[in-house]
RNA sequence: CGGGGUGUAGCGCAGUCUGGCUAGCGCAUCUGGUUUGGGACCAGAGGGUCGUAGGUUCGAAUCCUAUCACCCCGACCA
């Protein structure tokens, strides 16, 4: 027997990085633009975006949060001011020098006026609201701070991939500032606790949260934590980070405050960010070879309704019955929303239409025939496991918020399966090196997957990594505090954190 | 920035090595017809200064030089 057709070719299995922009070019979330390393995102791309705003902004809002805006150019003085913040972000600037063009002489343009101090597109806000923060804080009476932004950034990337890494991307960055440490350190673990609660009840994407080493920390943070997530290639994915920034950024711009003692001192800050890069988590989690899988909380349509008719008298029997059907199930609700429902009526034949929500991950498809219309049933086909069946209507209404939560869990289930089954524990250079091998002949891995190892220095391991192409990708909360033996030197450790290739 | 590859119709490609009829094919689009619980079939039509700029030649998609863009692999990274 051949085997099944698929709506996206390649598979996962033949290969994955082709099988991932073949997923979204079939779902139409977003395509390459006329700028390098930028992408266009579509309006299916973008209303998914709209989704995790939404989500993620009421989630912030309820922390306690407000949003504001800061300006997109930042002056190049201020990135200087925080040393390891500038040897991490320099590399990647774009940077504006001149604020006019004039014609060229040959038809062209040039640029001309040539600015004082040029400016950077920011990578990150951390220097232009550390100094606008600076302004506003004078008395412990001004604390805390709780902002965030919502904004494009540019870093200037050598290799691109939609979604993954772009040169312009669009996200979320949270900037606050505090009176004490312990307090800035509550707001950093609160706003992991958020990404954690947004990846895993709404993208149903299981994430391990964890500290980062000092070798992966962010540019000038004290402690960054972060989520990681395993896609189905076995690679880690960074979700989400939040850093706790000390007082290195208070330093360096100055953001003091006179305490209740009378006394002045600097101030603690945060940052915390998630970006349009949660879409390809979001796609390599629970996509298959037929396109794109969408959990029902962030879905754009969550039920898509397929007319089926033969002539202009049933098209219009049809259709009506169709219309009903969507307005009952409007009045259903599922995670505190109206069910978002859409009838697709458009002049296609039905195995077009069905493929195209098949390959844009609609959760579930309600096809609507003569037939069904006779039984008062319709045809109900789930997304996630091709399940299908006839349904009489009055079940349908009553079960169809159930089954969208069947569908978001059993995703996050399937996930968390997946990673379980790709973790294991090393403890020794021959395990670690025979896991991550590459494993073809140009060199690739298929990823290995999530390994738990003991470690005794990040610089006695590094050599290693390098060699392997595995990262540390954090140490987890909740990992043992024990002791034991570095997998590579069989020094004593203290600390075991997970190891894996990552994108 | 290094190594490799590709630019020909909206998309995917052949043709390039060995220069030569009017530059083809599949999908998509449009028209007509037949179909209709499923990614349809038949017939016809529209659509290209062959990435760009020079050069060689009677003649260039094809050879030469330059240049641009994109993809893959490294270094960098959310």
């Amino acid at each position: 027997m051949a085997a099944a057709k698929t709506a996206i070719s390649p598979t996962r299995a033949e290969d994955y990085p082709e099988w991932y922009q073949q997923v979204i070019k079939g779902a139409d979330l977003a395509e390459n633009s006329a700028v390098r390393g930028c992408m266009v995102i579509k309006p299916w791309g973008y209303s998914l975006w709209e989704n995790m705003q939404k989500g993620l902004d009421r989630m912030f809002k309820e922390t306690g949060h407000q949003n504001a805006y800061f300006p997109l150019f930042i002056p190049m003085s201020f990135l200087e001011k925080e040393a390891e913040h500038v040897e991490g972000f320099a590399k990647e600037c774009a940077v504006v020098t001149h604020h006019r063009l004039e014609p060229d002489g040959k038809g062209g343009l040039r640029p001309a006026g040539p600015l004082e101090e040029p400016l950077i597109v920011r990578p990150t806000s951390e220097t232009i609201i550390g100094a606008t923060y600076a302004k506003w804080v004078q008395s412990y009476r001004d604390l805390p701070i709780l902002i965030n932004q919502w904004a494009n950034v540019v870093r200037w990337e050598m290799r691109t991939r939609l979604f993954l890494r772009t040169s312009e991307f669009l996200w979320q960055e949270g900037h606050t500032v505090h009176a004490t440490a312990e307090e800035a350190m509550e707001e950093t673990q609160k706003m992991l606790d958020v990404y954690t609660d947004f990846a895993e009840n709404y993208m149903a994407m299981p994430v391990i949260r964890g500290e980062k080493t000092p070798g992966e920390r962010f540019p000038g943070a004290v402690t960054t934590l972060s989520i990681e997530a395993m896609m189905q290639d076995r690679k880690a994915l960074q979700a989400g980070t939040s850093h706790f920034l000390g007082q290195n950024f208070s330093k360096a711009q100055e953001i003091k405050f006179q305490s209740q003692a009378g006394q002045i001192e600097y101030a603690w800050t945060t940052s915390w960010g998630v970006s349009t890069r949660l879409i390809g988590a979001l796609i390599m989690t629970h996509s298959d070879d037929d396109g794109l899988v969408l959990p029902p909380r962030l879905a754009p349509t969550q039920i898509v309704i397929m007319p089926i008719y033969r002539d202009e008298n049933q098209k219009a029997e049809v259709l009506a019955y169709c219309d009903t059907l969507r307005k009952q199930l409007g009045t259903l609700s599922y995670a505190g929303e109206s069910l978002r429902v859409e009838i697709d009526a458009r002049d296609l034949r039905g195995g077009e239409k069905k493929w195209y929500h098949v390959k844009r991950g609609v959760p579930v498809r309600i096809e609507v025939g003569p037939k069904d219309m006779a039984n008062n049933a319709a045809f109900v086909a789930r997304r996630d496991t091709g399940e299908s069946k006839s349904t009489p209507v009055a079940e349908l209404i009553a079960t169809l918020p159930a089954l969208l939560e069947n569908i978001q869990s059993s995703l996050f289930q399937k996930a968390l399966a997946m990673r379980e089954a790709n973790t294991v524990e090393l403890n020794s250079e021959a395990e670690f090196r025979d896991y991550f091998k590459p494993d073809d002949e140009q060199g690739r891995s298929s990823g290995g997957g999530f390994a738990k190892c003991w470690f005794a220095s990040e610089q006695d391991v590094q050599p290693l990594l390098d060699e392997l192409k595995v990262t540390i990708r954090c140490i987890p909360l909740d990992a043992p505090k024990g002791s034991g033996t570095c997998f590579l030197t069989g020094k004593p450790s203290t600390t075991q954190a997970i190891f894996a290739k990552a994108y």
